[in-house]
RNA sequence: UCCUCAGUAGCUCAAUCGGCAGAGCAUCCGGCUGUUAACCGGAGGGUUGUAGGUUCGAGUCCUACCUGAGGAGCCA
């Protein structure tokens, strides 16, 4: 009896009669002889069919079969440079072969397709090898985050999704019925994070979060998965301490472990290997006369005013592009005007039109995948930013109350997953970082 | 929401000045014992996004709408 083994693992069987399962992934026929690319989910192997081993009927199957029928497929494993897949260099020649289903004509061809196409058919889609390498890559940051934050002495504590009131503003948010009052889809858990670090002092969520901005990017999703660390008696600079080790560990892990898939991906991993600590840290002014210097040396009068910059504005996708391309790993922006941020973030002392807030930005035009802060401790303060902003003070009853009891310096930061994936993975566009993207006109499938 | 571009066979695209709607891939049939998105021969496959207009004649020109893409703003 042949041993069922998985795809990866095939260079382990060399000469041995072994059972793959799984889906024609491509046929190529060549009259008596066919070759067979199949694929289980850990790789693709070249199965061949040569019409004088294999009973007639049996062989009958493999000339008719179509691209994703599934099929039980038994045959010595042996060596052979020519053979394609994924890992490749080795083949099965077919001793025996079953059919599970024929599959009807399969709409996603082994060439370009549209982009619309290719989303419509996105439960389809997910199974073509470029998703299957982005869609593992994506396991990996994820599983690489829940470990590191485990390691580093952080607790895992959900915060949850349907919500009373804005974490941030209400422009942006999903509204729902919650049995007659309305409540809101999260856009963020670190309201919540906050109470938790008072409980366990390191703390974080993950989750999707969602965002009913109607934008229309590269870069945006209506709902996203983040990851928010929040660290009680931290302080700015111990939060970009933190995010570069984090950020630096995420991207190398993928490095050591996924330089197949990168390499199907056709990522340049030169850029990669140099995210390691530290991360150039410039401030919010820094940034604005660098942009503002660029902008000065430009003669392109379109390019001039698209970097041209006014000091409290907060940066655009080309600002960021531009920043990020002085540096060859990510850089660290801090002390953006207070204005431009959100009510919790603390003030610089003796300079309150800036805050203590940083975003990571990340090489290559892939733009803030962190977002973080220093947050506003003395209950005054706080009460009196949110009456400055004039938001309801009773939605925030519980908030403020984390400030009466044992309030401490604290500070966190979220990072947007898709980002992540799209920057360590190459990719263009967000919408294949995830598996099924909610975007503007798009909810299906 | 704004700007720009696009919509033709299942898919990717072509169609000159407004004059017979075509090719490759996929599908089906036939050939081939080393293919790498094989190759060779044959066949079927069309409400040109929708509605209206101009014209002897519209895929092509005009108007409105729908859908999508790229960019901007907003953000992670």
């Amino acid at each position: 009896m042949a041993t069922l083994i998985k795809i990866s693992e095939i260079a382990q069987y060399e000469g041995q009669e072994v059972t793959v399962r799984g889906w024609l992934y491509h046929r190529t026929d060549k009259g008596r002889l066919q070759f067979l690319q199949v694929r289980d989910g850990t790789g693709i192997v070249q199965c061949v069919a040569f019409k004088k081993e294999l009973p007639a009927e049996q062989f009958e199957i493999a000339r008719k079969l179509t691209q994703e029928s599934s099929v039980v497929i038994s045959g010595t494993v042996r060596a052979d440079k020519r053979a394609p897949g994924v890992p490749g260099k080795f083949e099965i020649g077919i001793s025996q072969l079953e059919l599970l289903q024929m599959a009807e004509e399969y709409p996603i061809q082994p060439k370009e397709h549209g982009v619309e196409f290719l989303m419509d058919h996105r439960h389809l889609w997910v199974r073509s090898l470029r998703q299957w390498a982005i869609l593992r890559i994506r396991a990996t940051i994820i599983r690489t985050i829940r470990n590191w934050l485990d390691e580093h002495g952080y607790l895992l504590v959900d915060t949850p999704i349907l919500t009373p009131a804005a974490g941030e503003n209400t422009t942006t948010l999903f509204e729902i019925d919650y049995f007659g009052t309305p409540a809101y889809l999260a856009q963020t858990g670190q309201l919540y994070n906050e109470a938790n670090m008072g409980a366990f002092g390191k703390v974080y969520c993950f989750g999707p979060t969602f965002r009913a901005e109607k934008s229309k990017t590269r870069r945006h999703l209506m709902e996203f998965w983040m990851v928010e660390p929040e660290m009680a008696f931290y302080d700015l600079e111990m939060l970009m301490d933190e995010e570069e080790q984090f950020v630096s560990a995420i991207v190398q892990t993928v490095l050591a472990q996924h330089r197949q898939e990168l390499e199907i991906l056709e990522r340049d991993i030169t850029r990669l290997e140099n995210v390691k600590p530290p991360f150039a840290r410039i401030t919010y002014d820094e940034a604005v006369e660098r942009l503002n210097a660029l902008a000065a040396e430009t003669d392109d009068p379109e390019r001039k005013a698209e970097l041209a910059i006014t000091w409290g504005d907060d940066f655009g996708a080309p600002h960021e592009t531009a920043l990020a391309e002085m540096f060859d790993k990510p850089v660290f922006v801090y002390h953006y005007p207070t204005a431009a941020k959100a009510f919790y973030m603390q003030p610089v002392e003796g300079r309150p039109e800036v805050c203590r807030s940083v975003d990571l930005l990340a090489p290559e035009g892939y733009g803030e995948i962190t977002g973080g802060s220093e947050r506003i401790y003395d209950p005054d303060l706080l009460r009196q930013r949110i009456d400055e902003i004039g938001i309801n003070p009773e939605n925030y009853a519980w908030y403020l109350d984390l400030r009466r009891y044992g309030s401490v310096p604290h500070a966190g930061f979220g990072l947007g997953v898709e980002r992540t994936v799209a920057w360590v993975c190459g990719l263009p566009h967000i919408r294949e970082t995830i598996p099924y993207a909610r975007m503007l006109n798009r909810l299906y499938p």
